[in-house]
DNA sequence: ATTATTATTATTGTTTACAATTTGAAATAT
DNA sequence: ATATTTCAAATTGTAAACAATAATAATAAT
């Protein structure tokens, strides 16, 4: 039952419904991942989602411990800052060469993913939103003509997303802002300090708007219970 | 026969055997991995050996062909380019946290690593030279204190080595310089302005010293018969 | 009653077997 | 003789079976 070059495609559409339910919190971090039932879901032997497992975990989206399975990666505080300062790095490095190598066709591929980014926003679909607002941003590095920076960026990109989903209050609904179609403009028109600019307080305003501070879900017994324990300490 | 956590470090082995192969270009770019004589060879089953495959393809260092098997991959000129290109974006880029952060321990693990790359050179370790010339990037970027750009220049670096294979003549004879050991001392000293053109230097000087307008042995038939079908053009 | 210990079950890791595709050779036709 | 077709062997892709580890439940001991 060996699938010609399907297999490539049904790899990626597993690997992105994985990734999909964690955007939209149905998997939340530290959920485990059983390889039986992920075969049940998904139709397929456990050596297709072990080899999934593997790629989400060189990505960073989940944590494979040797012998005691796959859970959601939690990354830390730490991780996330670390995660936004090399999309510093990458993102406003490659903005001259994107502004250098803008053609018409680029400028219209990421006017229609904000297009639909925007309208994801509008219709509360908040895992399409982060995806696209994702999209957007590797799509954009591969306007500068670098593939493995584009790389890179994707794997950032996926990281990011993952902390969004982790940082943010399910609740919390995303926004409609002028950021990414500003940035468009601004490489059109190879205005590139501007646009790097516009890069540097978009970033900036995404990371912030993380609660990195907040005492997020976690499940850290002493950290829970610092209080009791700071009250029997002093007792 | 389950290993415990030996897992891993099989898996390492097997990678890094590989990898050294290309690096002694035992393995040349195209040639072919079976997988059943890897498995003869390293002594375990299809699972473990095409488990590595495709990390080895994600690391971009195999190309992996749907049901036509691996190959060593040939990354063209604009590809070594391009990852260059990339490298002087990050490794630049860090220089800054890299001076800030860099600790005595860090300094004598750079001098460390840098007394070996010499040895290896003087020795006549090609691969071995190779591979600490890796190592040493890869750890100056653990010293600006950011996992996820270490974690992409060792795929950068991975890449550049499996280039520098490709485009140096098989006899070529690394020779010793001070470009690593005067970075490590400008690091130590906190002199980003100074470092970060000696790093830009190098970065340089190594893509120059990489044939990439040569036509390398090359399997494509209409370049190696350039001449030929130039002359037929104009008879 | 609570803790330790043992046995059972469940889950992961690896190997082996099977299915499908590709490659190469032999046979046939032009 | 060359080209095409057909068939067989080799190789990759998937699934299932087996082995080993971890988690859980049941039993025994304090």
């Amino acid at each position: 039952m060996a699938m010609n070059e399907q297999t490539e495609t049904t790899d990626e559409w597993i690997y992105d419904q994985v990734f999909s339910a964690v955007l939209e919190q149905r998997l939340i971090p530290g959920a485990k991942l059983k390889e039986s039932e992920l075969c049940e879901v998904f139709g397929v032997s456990r050596t297709i989602i072990r080899r999934i497992l593997l790629r989400l975990s060189l990505d960073k989206v989940v944590e494979l411990r040797p012998n005691k399975g796959a859970v959601i990666a939690t990354p830390a505080a730490e991780d996330v800052r670390q995660i936004f300062a090399a999309r510093r790095l990458l993102e406003i490095g490659i903005i001259d060469d994107a502004c250098k190598y803008c053609a018409p066709d680029d400028t219209q591929a990421l006017k229609d993913i904000v297009a639909r980014e925007n309208t994801a926003i509008q219709t509360g679909n908040r895992s399409g939103a982060i995806r696209l607002a994702g999209e957007f941003h590797v799509r954009l590095a591969g306007v500068a003509r670098n593939k493995p920076i584009q790389e890179l960026l994707r794997q950032l990109v996926a990281q990011s997303s993952l902390a969004l989903a982790l940082y943010e209050a399910p609740g919390h609904l995303l926004c409609v802002d002028d950021d990414h179609i500003n940035i468009v403009e601004a490489v059109s028109a190879g205005e590139a300090e501007k646009c790097r600019e516009l890069m540097a307080r978009h970033l900036d305003k995404a990371e912030a708007e993380m609660k990195l501070d907040a005492t997020l879900g976690n499940n850290d017994l002493k950290s829970v219970f610092a209080e009791v324990i700071e009250a029997r300490a002093t007792a």
